[in-house]
DNA sequence: TTGAAAGCGGTACCAC
DNA sequence: GTGGTACCGCTTTCAA
């Protein structure tokens, strides 16, 4: 193993010298920058990661908790933990995993030991039990989520309440007069907070612009695909023809199988708009209007408001909600006769 | 933050008994083991990371490393993930998570700063890159899967080529004479090896028991419900009346959903036996003889091996094939005429 | 059965 | 611009 004394003994410094070198905490002279990061190079030098964290005060390591329920959608919840490990790396930050019972236990015992800077927490539920521990482990957290009761705490996610706003109001501004939310499934609406939140968007729009809001949730506890089927039948026989989509892929596709099956044309006969969506809408059949939830772009600023509390002591908690932006692509109709 | 210093001092005695009473690796009067159990509780105390990882020489943490490629099965995945943290923590370790790039490039990194004990690997790949990494790290490697060259490597994997034996075999036992195997994708059967494994073991006894072996992917990078469909329909009209899966949860249900329409009954007109399947197969609509691939079994030796291997010094790398186990529900029937 | 003290490999202060 | 060195909190010899 090599250490710092070897490296500084190379390059002819003292260990204080190649410190402050890579560290850049200190100026250091061009020329035994330069043979210093030779020897580093030559070495194949990496500090050691337990006396980082005993002589400085970080660990350069963020924890992520995520219960992983029975029910959590895998492929949305992958997006997150892969898009909260690439925003951590590019700040220099491991991501330590905290899953199951972990989740919570784990937050006080990481907290405790030192292990972590940071904790970043997944898939929040209303009553999260984590939002208590976050309030009293000394170690900066961020929910990437909206919990209930939030006070005090450090939240990132998209603003749902908005984007339910956007996508009726875009329908609305195209002689929309009734419009269905396609929505989650019912377990979805009892386990988390954002369906609801873009829901009261939606909701609140559609009583300003008077449209008639018509619901379909898309399953009991899974996606049902005679259920969503059913469910759009029932809407079109109702006269609706525009459609608010706040679901997993699979209800997509059924959508847009079961308009075809009517002989109705997107973007013609009716209106499509894919709101909140974490997978990639330009793969199915049609393209559609929507508004995206990039986990990147929540999980960048997670760790971003991590990074900072860390670097400027404490900052005032509060809940940063990311505006939604409406991408078009020709979903959207306007309302005949 | 409480110290050692400070338990010491609650419990009258020196640091040094109080870690010999945690580590237990010297024996302490149960007297003065109380005192300091004592103390602990009511300090909260918590050894710090950061000394532990530099005075020891272990910092109870193992990598997982994922390349989470656009292709991997997210459910599957998760279930790996999942059972991989739980089987570190049964036995005291974190497990601090390589994705994307880092899979490769941070196996390096954290093995030069000593961040990890051991790592563990995820999805492998036949050409896997991190085969040649980890023969050259001094850190402690174990594969979950079975890379094409897994010379000096440790292994862990179900063993494939039994299970597909073992379901050919059962089904030609029936007395079967064609059987049909509803793979993978195709782009699977390149990206990985255990599709293959499986298929060899299935193609070795057809040809001992001389039957027609049949094969249909799924589709070609992803499930593609017509060609499921289609494949099905093929095979019925073949006069195969006996199916192997080795796939994901849809094609299983895209099987059994055919086959009803096809007015045949599972267990009396058609055999079926799943075949490596990761999830839970009792939620499918008819039951099934399965042949389960269980990720908390291969985690479990993965990490036990790893600790093996850190307890007791270098161990013969060797693979580690778990025998498949047949699990029997009606859903195989005597062959007709 | 217990204690004292020498490190582990860095960081960052204090001098020069 | 550079070097010396006192820690950081724990593990583990060595001694009693």
């Amino acid at each position: 193993m090599t250490t710092i004394h070897e490296v500084a003994r190379a390059a002819g410094v003292s260990i204080s010298t190649v410190s402050y070198a890579l560290s850049g905490k200190r100026p250091v002279s061009e020329k035994t920058r330069q043979r210093i990061e030779g020897a580093v190079r030559e070495l194949g030098y990496e500090p050691d990661a337990g006396a980082r964290m005993l002589a400085g005060r970080r660990t350069h390591i963020f924890a992520l908790t995520e219960p992983l329920r029975a029910d959590t959608h895998a492929p949305t919840h992958m997006a997150f933990v892969l898009a909260a490990s690439v925003a951590a790396r590019r700040q220099g930050y491991d991501i330590l995993l905290l899953t199951d019972e972990q989740a919570s236990e784990g937050m006080n015992r990481v907290a405790a030991s030192n292990l972590v800077d940071a904790i970043l927490v997944l898939d929040v539920a209303p009553d999260d039990e984590r939002a208590v521990i976050a309030r009293d482990v000394g170690t900066p957290t961020v929910f990437i989520g909206v919990p209930d009761d939030h006070q005090g705490l450090t939240c990132v996610d998209l603003d749902f309440e908005a984007a339910g706003r956007l996508a009726v109001g875009r329908l609305a501004d195209a002689g929309h007069r009734r419009i269905t939310l396609l929505g989650q499934t019912e377990a979805a609406y009892r386990r988390s907070n954002f369906p609801r939140r873009l829901l009261r968007g939606a909701q609140d729009t559609a009583a300003e612009r008077e449209v008639v809001l018509d619901r379909a949730a898309s399953g009991a506890t899974v996606t049902e695909p005679s259920t969503v089927r059913t469910a759009i039948a029932s809407a079109l026989d109702r006269g609706d023809r525009a459609f608010v989509v706040h679901a997993a892929d699979d209800v997509h596709e059924l959508l847009l199988g079961t308009l075809e099956e009517h002989g109705l044309v997107v973007g013609e006969d009716v209106s499509v708009v894919s709101a909140a969506a974490s997978f990639d809408t330009s793969s199915l059949r049609a393209p559609l209007d929507t508004i995206p939830l990039v986990p990147q772009q929540s999980c960048d600023l997670a760790v971003e408001l991590a990074v900072r509390r860390l670097d400027e002591g404490a900052a005032t908690p509060e809940i940063h909600l990311i505006p939604p932006e409406y991408r078009s692509a020709g979903s959207v109709a306007p309302a005949r006769g």
